[in-house]
DNA sequence: ATAATTAAGGACAAATTTATCCTTAATTAT
DNA sequence: ATAATTAAGGATAAATTTGTCCTTAATTAT
């Protein structure tokens, strides 16, 4: 559904808001092997992430690392999208056509629309700290590691 | 959600159903133009769905193209992604992890499970029939085209 | 039979995505 | 102040996707 890039982007936030507070920054060591994903191409996308704070926010040096503001939390999860260019696939026809709308429709449109409005509900309502509260108390995994 | 190539190939494979008969068969050119997508690609993507005739059949020479037979329009819309080899976008997890399950779920793996069955149920249930139908009668598109 | 037409398929090219590595800049601890 | 640490950013490479072009093979019409 969404690229490599957003997908280590979703991760990698939900990650850092759940672990990051004053005290402790998770590195971009740390992160990546949290999330099973490539550390350099990973810290790309977090530089896409906290360009102007948007999302993530970051201190370097010792003891330096990503955390999310108060504010940032509660960001819904499309942000991330947006933040990544990628939130237009949450609206997108299912058969690439850029002029389907309810006037023109593709074939699929009228079966599909219902999801839609239910895909996009779901990434403009949850919170980035929902999610990271699932990976903290609901027992949810960010990575593919057996235990 | 899909590659090109598999929007392409729901494209085309809806327009062959719906203008095949055993007088016309729609070539290349014919089709490419009516879905706005670049010839030779589709073309080549065409190919894929013909390999035994899974999904679409074709005939060579003066007056040949492509067609669907009966038992091919009766085929889920799934089995064209299938085809393609990208029937796993169905079922993948939104954080794009291997692992993601009911026993080892993400943190969107609660909230999106609804709408993934449903996303799944409308690739198995919907026929390409159906969806010819849609294109034929119900005024639905399969380009971009302004008029 | 021959020529015309059309899909099949191979080779290759362009564009995009994914990924790595190295240097620079900022910050902190000593 | 200095050295250590860590993110930022540039350059580049590898892999994948998208796309084109040309030749071959099959089929049909004449």
């Amino acid at each position: 559904m969404f690229s490599k890039a957003t997908e280590y982007a979703l991760r990698a936030t939900i990650y850092i808001a759940q672990r990051s507070s004053d005290e402790n920054k998770p590195g971009m060591a740390e992160i990546a092997k949290a999330i099973d994903s490539p550390q350099s191409f990973t810290a790309k996308i977090l530089q896409l992430l906290t360009r102007n704070n948007r999302i993530v926010s970051s201190v370097r040096g010792p003891n330096g690392g990503f955390f999310l503001t108060d504010k940032a939390k509660k960001l819904p999860v499309r942000s991330i999208l947006e933040a990544m260019g990628e939130d237009e696939v949450l609206e997108k026809c299912v058969l690439g056509l850029k002029q389907c709308s309810e006037a023109k429709p593709c074939p699929m449109h009228t079966n599909y629309k219902l999801i839609k409005g239910q895909l996009i509900d779901l990434f403009e309502t949850k919170s980035i700290q929902s999610l990271a509260d699932e990976f903290e108390n609901g027992g949810a995994k960010l990575n593919n590691r057996i235990k």
